[in-house]
DNA sequence: TTGTAAGCGTTATCAC
DNA sequence: GTGATAACGCTTACAA
């Protein structure tokens, strides 16, 4: 096994000084020319690279960015991951993940273990527990540290960092807006519980759809889904409580799903109830993947571009890191953006 | 901005040295208790924690895995990452990850950038460019560096390391012959180029079972796709070779897909051409993803247990690492193992 | 019981 | 031109 070649082994070697040896390969002309190219022949020869880990101490910088999110086996995050790796690699950073896996613990716990130096600044979206507990202190402390925050999709307001949210709002009303104009007249959402902030803003979407369409509100087409649902691909309690839905409020001729899952489920339970999509009943999603582009019929819904999303957490993280180099620490009450990346509307077969 | 804590800054606030610090911090007996309390008290009032990168450099050991895939949107490997992460966490450790996006110089890349010092080991499924180029060298290198590799699903034999792969000859051989059972007696494949290695074992294992099942093998019904075809959601050649396909052998009334994309493009093809499933022709997919899960009607496929390659993937990584800190170079020729993780088929609506 | 010093691999400053 | 030295934050012989 060749051993890692370090400045110190080719500075032996060659019988000249680690000094040398790191101005050589720095082409510094401080050292003869000849030094220089026998230092950098030897070096390339034996594949010398310099150590990060000794770099980042140095350095005290890692170019390595932390991504904690919810779940990682969901297109959403998944692309968004995408979008930052793309961005991240490009401006010579690495990336880390942490799966928070919907936990309060998990995600304090993740954090911690990357805060202590592995990473310069982290890229995150909150857990369902976090959202719901409301305690935000490690995010709080960790920017206390020093350590910025990029927060994507599920955000808390009150967290000084910089945000990437889509506008679930607009996106959904422009959902439901369409329902309306494609001719539905007793809309149904279903949507989660009110501390995930999305579902909260999206339902608000819905909401104020109908109000400046002059179309009745009605509770009992506001289907609020327990979380615990969609654990573990049991979605038998979500079936049941869509089927009840549909069945008691059999007016019902569009639904407006605040994600890709609840809308295939309304899609199964209106077939076994021998609904006709769309002639019977619309469907639209949001968060737009490839359960969408490939059901049956392939289901409208609302884009939030994913990737975009990445790809513009990772520009404003790591601009703030390279901004921090120059700008000093009187920049302290510096503001904070929040971008906000349109959504599309995307029409397939489940809307007319 | 609350500077970063360091033994340091303890040591001086407390008028003692960094070694004192350091020993209290580990409740060494050689400090007095008074010391120790006195330290540790302030250390965790001020929430002091160790730097993971002078750890690192200390010890050198990262702690940090690296992991290299192919593609991150995909079911099949954020679902491994994820098993990956599950086991690295309960280990203490971290997790890189690098996309190569199935190109051999992204490959590379990625490597050199975390070999120098960013993890302890990699775990990873070869590009496919890889494969097709079949220039293996960045692999090689590592590992005589003294970097071990755990290779999962698209591995190289000829590499020397640990290889967590499914069952895939007999995976499909399986699946071909309970189509068989359920009374198919043309069966198609939809399958890859045969670079791709898995792709190619799947292929032996579909010819394998008609030939011991005395079924006529037929060249004309084995699809080969070019890769690109599956890039940018854009189908259409695929669907038309496909659509080709079941026309020019109407006799067809069962498909083994080695890939969720593949399957459900030839149920769409299908029912266009108005067949039945599974009544006028059976589908048979590989991976078993959400993908098949809704699909309409639900589809029967060969389960890898993603999760548990990941699993098994660390495990063989982390135990490797560990067992380096005890036995010595003289174990250089050790034994890699090879772990087959058997595939299960599930079946569903697209089988009778 | 406490402190000094070397070392992990680099870079930068300053002497020679 | 070249090299010694200190520093990044930590651990750990070894000295005091």
């Amino acid at each position: 096994m060749k051993k890692k070649i370090t400045l110190k082994l080719i500075a032996k070697e060659l019988n000249v000084s680690i000094s040398t040896v790191s101005k050589s390969l720095k082409n510094s002309k401080e050292i003869s020319e000849e030094t220089r190219e026998k230092v950098q022949a030897f070096a390339k020869f034996y594949n010398y690279k310099p150590n990060n880990i000794a770099l980042s101490l140095k350095n005290k910088k890692t170019k390595t960015i932390g991504v904690i999110i919810p779940e990682i086996v969901h297109y959403f995050f998944s692309k968004v991951i995408f979008g930052i790796e793309h961005i991240a690699n490009q401006r010579g950073y690495n990336v880390i993940i942490g799966l928070s896996n919907e936990s309060f613990s998990k995600e304090v716990l993740n954090m911690e273990m990357l805060a202590n130096g592995s990473i310069d600044g982290f890229i995150l979206s909150i857990s369902k527990e976090t959202l719901e507990k409301r305690d935000f202190h490690h995010f709080n402390e960790t920017i206390a540290q020093g350590m910025p925050i990029v927060m994507f999709d599920r955000v808390e307001d009150s967290i000084k960092c910089d945000k990437v949210i889509v506008d679930d709002l607009l996106g959904s009303k422009k959902a439901v807006e369409k329902l309306i104009n494609s001719g539905c007249n007793h809309i149904a959402i279903v949507t989660t519980k009110d501390f995930v902030n999305v579902g909260a803003l999206r339902t608000k979407g819905y909401i104020l759809a109908l109000e400046e369409n002059k179309k009745a509100l009605n509770d009992s087409l506001i289907l609020k889904v327990e979380d615990s649902e969609l654990i573990d691909d049991n979605l038998t309690q979500l079936e049941q409580d869509i089927e009840h839905m549909l069945i008691s409020n059999p007016e019902i001729d569009g639904v407006f799903a605040v994600n890709e899952i609840y809308a295939l489920t309304v899609m199964k339970v209106a077939r076994k109830l021998k609904k006709r999509i769309p002639e019977d009943l619309q469907v639209i999603g949001f968060s737009d993947g490839v359960l969408s582009q490939n059901a049956v019929p392939t289901l409208t819904s609302v884009s939030q571009h994913a990737q975009k999303i990445g790809e513009r957490a990772a520009e404003l993280l790591i601009n703030r890191l390279e901004l921090e180099d120059y700008e000093e620490e009187e920049m302290e009450l510096e503001r904070y953006e929040t971008e906000v990346i349109e959504t599309e509307l995307i029409e397939r077969e489940s809307t007319k």
